[in-house]
DNA sequence: TTGTATGCGTTATCAG
DNA sequence: CTGATAACGCATACAA
């Protein structure tokens, strides 16, 4: 590193005060009227003994750390790893960094990381929260920083968001199944009661009502194991014989969910419909391809970082945006059983 | 927030000095002998009034950020992002937190990455490093940060690293193609100097060495557009007609193979042998499931958090360790013709 | 146009 | 055992 030069060092070596200095390092010579001469020689020197200010002192001084805290359910989770990188690029661009964390839905631990991103005095905050954690973020509120939330909504609240039209998504998927003709169509979702959860049941139930038909639900919860999946899941499909079609509401759910049909010998495609939340790399490759509704998320992170960037600029309190993203249903040949015929 | 209460305040409320209070609130009361009856008095306040101290005023006192600088190459690629995922638990359960940020293997993009994290000060890296950053990586050396290298070494900086058995993996994984009568067999890779891509390549060489055949390699390069693999990965096809087995040495790769070997009508498992570097959620459920050299992802991050934090912990140099571990071959029936007879 | 002095919240050094 | 007080490095109000 080396470290040790600091403003003041460069003051004395140039003869000049630090408040000089300062200025032109932070671009506001011409304001501050600094002679032209005098600038480039700051800016020369600087360049030449790679100075770089310590980001520390200045945090410490103007209360800002051009920090923003990231929270994700989890990391690992394809959907949120791409929402992540698009969102750092962005805040990259832009001056900010990013400090991330993974909820894993676990009110304890979001409250301890809301806590550390507060200690570390992030400017704002993207949070997609778990269930539970309304006062938490309510205090972030009153902290005066700017919280854009994603993915789950806490209407309540009233903060910005970025969301998806979950109930006509879901809608909308559960629809192709009953005009591909399947018949008994389940919805398998998370025991949770969060709002685009229930929004997306919501969808289905409504598409079925259309039709006359009543809903079939199986729910997981978010850290179900595998076994537990698997027995709870089997006894659903015995005791609801026939069912021909299923809509996952979540991509992991889908992932066990095609695991478990595929070893109890489903025929996906052929005999079984199948749609799923969210894009995933292999879907596509899967045999058969597996329809998707597809969360846009490039533009959920630019629409993300926007947002909060906006806050960030400026002290007014403006009106809470919220922002509903159309999804695009990703027809692939598993909810299309005519195309096995 | 109300993040104004400082030491001060405490202090002057209690009518005590700040550095009594500031040796209890770090735990040195019994090292400075300060009465158990102030102790107690101090932190029953501090409790109530919940107070956190101001961590950018203590880093800039201290010196010492508690926060690692984690560059890998891409968030968005599962592999890292389940080892950020580990290594962020590991991290926070010993007060550290993580800075990271996606290098897309441009050498400009890892310079201003680790530009940023020396301008805020980390405490330490890990790092999986591009082509020809080693000036850079030196430097953090030489300012004394403690670096930890994965998945990429870069040999003559001799710092501490964590790696796999790159040569032994694909040495072993070719012979399985050999032992199940695949003839002619390709290795398809990055078109790159990175240590662990020719280790990769060099295995699977050996392995053909063994059996007297000569190695036919396909490179592409790491940001290669989906129509350039095609017509490249194609032609090549047609000129080593007769091809019958592909090591691809990348996930990614493994994953845009995978699509054209279907798209030109290619039977992967049944005629034609697939073996991929690197899990993927659905590599096993893919028809037919997929054959992979599975890295053990726990691990590396265990490896790479409690090296760094070691060397977190001492000013002495130690000696450097170079972790390598061994791979899993998660054998499928993409690798075994025999199983589709 | 530039310099001086002060404070941001901690920790550490030294006296007492 | 405890209390002043000086840094850490920068930004700014106020002077000159």
């Amino acid at each position: 590193m080396a470290k040790k030069i600091s403003i003041l060092d460069i003051a004395k070596a140039l003869g000049v005060s630090p408040t000089t200095v300062s200025f032109v390092l932070n671009g506001r010579a011409k304001e501050k009227r600094i002679s032209e001469r005098l600038e480039e020689q700051v800016l020369k020197y600087v360049n030449e003994i790679g100075y770089k200010p310590n980001s520390l002192a200045r945090s410490l001084r103007t209360g800002k750390t051009n920090t923003i805290g990231l929270v994700v359910e989890s990391i690992s989770n394809t959907f949120f790893s791409n929402i992540a990188r698009a969102i750092e690029d962005i805040a990259y661009a832009n001056g900010y960094r990013i400090l991330y964390s993974s909820t894993e839905n676990s009110i304890e631990r979001t409250r301890a990381i809301l806590q550390m991103f507060a200690d570390r005095q992030v400017d704002g905050y993207i949070i997609s929260p778990p269930e539970g954690v309304e006062a938490e973020i309510q205090r972030l509120v009153e902290g005066k920083k700017p919280v854009v939330l994603f993915d789950r909504m806490i209407d309540k609240l009233g903060l910005d968001s970025v969301s998806i039209n979950n109930e006509f998504s879901a809608y909308n998927a559960t629809k192709v199944f009953l005009g591909n003709g399947y018949k008994l169509i389940a919805c398998v979702t998370l025991d949770s009661r969060q709002q685009q959860m229930k929004d997306r049941e919501e969808g289905y139930v409504k598409a079925l009502e259309d039709s006359a038909l009543s809903p079939i639900v199986y729910k997981a919860d978010f850290d179900i194991s595998d076994d537990d999946f698997k027995n709870g899941f089997s006894s659903f499909l015995t005791q609801h014989a026939g069912i021909d079609a299923i809509l996952f509401t979540t991509n992991y759910l889908a992932i066990k969910g095609l695991r478990h049909l595929r070893n109890m010998g489903y025929k996906v495609g052929e005999t079984f419909g199948l749609i799923a939340f969210d894009e995933h790399d292999l879907f596509e490759l899967h045999q058969p391809p597996i329809t998707v509704i597809a969360q846009p998320i490039e533009e959920i992170a630019q629409k993300l970082i926007a947002l909060l960037l906006d806050r960030l600029g400026t002290d007014r309190i403006l009106e809470p945006q919220h922002l509903v993203l159309p999804t695009t249903l990703q027809l692939r040949a598993s909810s299309n059983k005519n195309l096995f015929r």
